[in-house]
DNA sequence: CACCAGGCAAGTA
DNA sequence: TACTTGCATGGT
């Protein structure tokens, strides 16, 4: 199946998502911190994972950048153990506190008044905040206009023949900036109904399943 | 038991 | 540039 990918087409297929499982008001997180922790502790690791490493830090009163600033690493491998990759992750997340305290005394708010485009290579140049890490942060923590591309959403859309599985991050995610009007609260929820898709219906290993909506919605307009 | 999860960096050829 | 490997827990 050919599919010619428009920008009508990848708003329809919006809509559809949208539609059946209403707005998912991400990022599940209740500060912009948090929602950056979570960002890099979700690295190839499932969300439940994360929840837990996070509640941990919330009972040890370790989720603000100053407290994690001061604790060693040592100590925050320990309390984010669930995560996976814990002694990684804990390296990362300092790397991230030695940039915002480096750069902007420890103030996300100085962070975020930064321009956009120059916060992601800013970002990007710290270790251990990649291309998805960045737009998650940029866009869910941040507020601003930024795509996020994760596997699933290579996954869904490959197997839907609108890109390559093997094309890069930059690639795929100008092919949603360029054709999508550039808002967040529809960066925001694409994104999430996304994730929600593979997470339900698109493991790796497996077909899309026939109940999948994108597949109702791409098969039926073939159809027709 | 095998496979998977909302990546990334560092090493090799 | 294009592969490959290490990192690690918890759920199915």
């Amino acid at each position: 199946m050919i599919v010619t990918a428009k920008g009508k087409e990848l708003l329809r297929i919006y809509r559809v998502l949208n539609r059946k499982f209403g707005n998912l008001d991400w990022w599940p997180g209740e500060s912009r911190f948090e929602i950056i922790v979570g960002a890099i502790l979700t690295q190839n690791t499932a969300w439940s994972n994360v929840e837990k490493a996070i509640l941990n830090l919330k009972r040890a009163k370790a989720l603000s950048p100053d407290r994690l600033f001061r604790m060693s690493d040592a100590a925050v491998a320990r309390l984010i153990r669930p995560a996976g990759y814990y002694n990684v992750k804990a390296r990362r997340l300092k790397c991230f506190l030695r940039f915002l305290y480096g750069e902007y005394h420890g103030s996300l708010g100085k962070m975020f008044s930064e321009d956009g485009p120059r916060l992601r290579e800013k970002l990007l140049a710290v270790n251990g905040i990649g291309p998805e890490t960045a737009d998650s942060i940029l866009l869910y923590a941040g507020g601003k206009p930024f795509f996020v591309v994760d596997a699933y959403t290579k996954r869904i859309f490959s197997r839907h023949g609108f890109v390559n599985e093997s094309d890069d991050y930059e690639s795929v995610q100008r092919f949603f900036m360029s054709r999508l009007p550039c808002r967040i609260g529809l960066f925001n929820d694409y994104h999430a109904q996304i994730v929600n898709l593979g997470k339900f219906y698109c493991k790796r290993s497996k077909p899309l399943c026939s109940a999948c909506p994108l597949t109702f919605l791409l098969t039926r307009k073939n159809l027709s």
